[in-house]
DNA sequence: ATGATCTATGAAAACGATTTCATAATGGCC
DNA sequence: GGCCATTATGAAATCGTTTTCATAGATCAT
């Protein structure tokens, strides 16, 4: 069937390990690499994936988990990580969990029958408390989503910063009644509802917040009727962007209009937010560098596995649009 | 280091034959099957792939090669390749080569090396016309963008009927000066290009075209020039979402109004599409179907080789929006 | 009761690479 | 020229499974 080691070895007139060595490194001379190298060409051979690992006790492989494919955010992410991945001369296994736990510790077994030498993750949060207790023999970098303190490596942004600079800027913009409507299944939500709840104590208002399930659909459904209310707010800060167009389609649901009836900003800069009439106010995540930073602390550790776990925390950019124009 | 069969064959004071045979499906009595569980709950044994893999010669492995990963297109049809797998107890490699020929050869390489049993593809053009001479030892099935006839397996959209809808569409609202826009790189955009043509001319009218690299801003920066001419077209089909976005901008930066100074139509139902004002008239198309689909004829070839070349057309489903609104 | 047919199990081979170990050849140094 | 260090090469072991192959009991029909 197809053609192994051996074979080349024998149309090289050489030994499997001459064949090995050549193509790797090891000390073969120049005249044989050559022969090697033609007899490769030859008989159009394919090293054998699955037996080198095998034999080396190396997969090559670093695992790539993901809470949501579709998510604009962690593709790019993924594709910076393939990046820096085959640059190194890695392979990448990507799976997606759509948030779902079950998948999550699913995938989590999958990888370790693969032997990865690495994973990044991105859990649920049901999932990054249990996570210590599962003895993995590979490193994890949290991207997006950390964990308890001090376990795993993490790269995320600085949500509470983020926090402060949305609602600052709708404070300034003439805004005292801003809800904020999170996701609920990841820590990400979590945390920028509690940045939330500190900058609009910070102001001295009060604050007012759902929580939903992360799909556009149900952040239409709560929003629709949160803003039926009499007490509604005015403006909305929504964590991630499926939820934001949930709350652009309640609006227009009830005839609001953005931002005279209600202001609204949100985070990810997609290129749709740009599009809408009138642009969203979004933060901007630094998605390339996520990905990149999360390679990097990776490589470190497996290189120096004594390293303190670190914590990278980066800074989102600000894009003001029409979204949050100056209150009536 | 990691535990192997020997060693919870040990604990289950069996050979490992029997945990093997335990583990997977073979003549083994109730009393050490319980026994074998037992063992591996203890030792927590995790069979490794690779010398799995290499001892059953079946990688159990399809790998999935798309053009573009930030596509939604390309997501959600890759969630459906990924729970179609799953689902029958094997694993998916997903690369995504943006549009690479360069990307393109190396992971056909690197899939050749993995031993996958069978390839989900959307090449460029450029590939398309070398993968007969490639000799890959699994079967290959095309997505989004077929091949020469007879050679490969492929589902793809009924593209020319798709563009027969979006012209007859316009020409019903009163439009004549329709233009098309085109991607270049995939066999995809020539295909709508071909429909656009037959469509214009089926009606008696004069097509007029480009086509360009597969980028908004590529899209946007041609489309303006093109509509600061004098005899602009008054319409414009889109051959995909990425060059849709162009487009909009291109006429909001001549302070075009859509669709007033400038009708617009293109393709994929992307949720931005009915958020932009006006909402963009698009072929909607059967994304999961098409995933499913795809494994499908994998399947099928692969428990049945000498079936004879298959191509699935699928019908997109056309949703008018405002943007193809009457022509004054 | 006896041979024939199954059935469950274990011993050992095999998958295709890498790596260790042994060895022949080469070169340098006195 | 003889000895030691170095180098290039091949033989063989090895990685962790699955899968033959052999075998000892059990079951069955006669």
């Amino acid at each position: 069937m197809s053609v192994s080691i051996k074979d080349v070895a024998r149309a090289a007139g050489v030994s499997p390990a001459t064949v090995s060595r050549a193509l790797g490194r090891g000390p073969v001379s120049d005249e044989l690499r050559q022969q090697v190298a033609a007899a490769v060409r030859a008989t159009g051979y394919k090293p054998n994936l699955a037996a080198r690992r095998l034999r080396s006790q190396d997969s090559g492989t670093i695992g790539l988990i993901v809470a949501d494919i579709r998510n604009p955010f962690f593709t790019a992410v993924s594709r910076a990580v393939e990046d820096s991945a085959y640059r190194a001369g890695m392979r990448v296994i990507l799976c997606n969990t759509d948030e779902d736990p079950e998948r999550e510790a699913l995938y989590l077994g999958l990888m370790q029958e693969e032997r990865i030498t690495g994973l990044i993750f991105a859990p649920t949060r049901a999932t990054v408390d249990l996570l210590p207790k599962r003895s993995l023999d590979f490193p994890v970098v949290l991207i997006d989503r950390a964990g308890p303190a001090g376990v795993h490596d993490a790269v995320v942004l600085d949500n509470r910063d983020a926090m402060a600079t949305l609602i600052g800027h709708l404070v300034e913009r003439g805004y005292r009644e801003i809800g904020g409507l999170f996701g609920n299944s990841s820590s990400t939500g979590a945390e920028r509802r509690e940045g939330y709840i500190a900058a609009m104590q910070r102001h001295g208002l009060t604050p007012q917040f759902r929580a939903v399930a992360p799909s556009s659909e149900a952040a239409q459904k709560e929003t629709a009727a949160w803003l039926a209310q009499a007490d509604r707010p005015r403006a909305i800060v929504v964590s991630n962007s499926l939820l934001l167009i949930g709350v652009i389609k309640a609006a227009r649901s009830l005839g609001l209009i953005i931002p005279r009836d209600l202001a609204v900003a949100g985070f990810d800069n997609e290129s749709w937010t740009e599009l809408v009439e009138p642009g969203m106010t979004v933060i901007e995540q630094p998605v390339e560098e996520i990905g990149r930073t999360a390679m990097s602390l990776l490589f470190e550790r497996l290189q120096t596995p004594g390293l303190p776990v670190r914590k990278v925390v980066l800074s989102g950019r600000c894009i003001v649009r029409g979204s949050s124009g100056a209150a009536q």
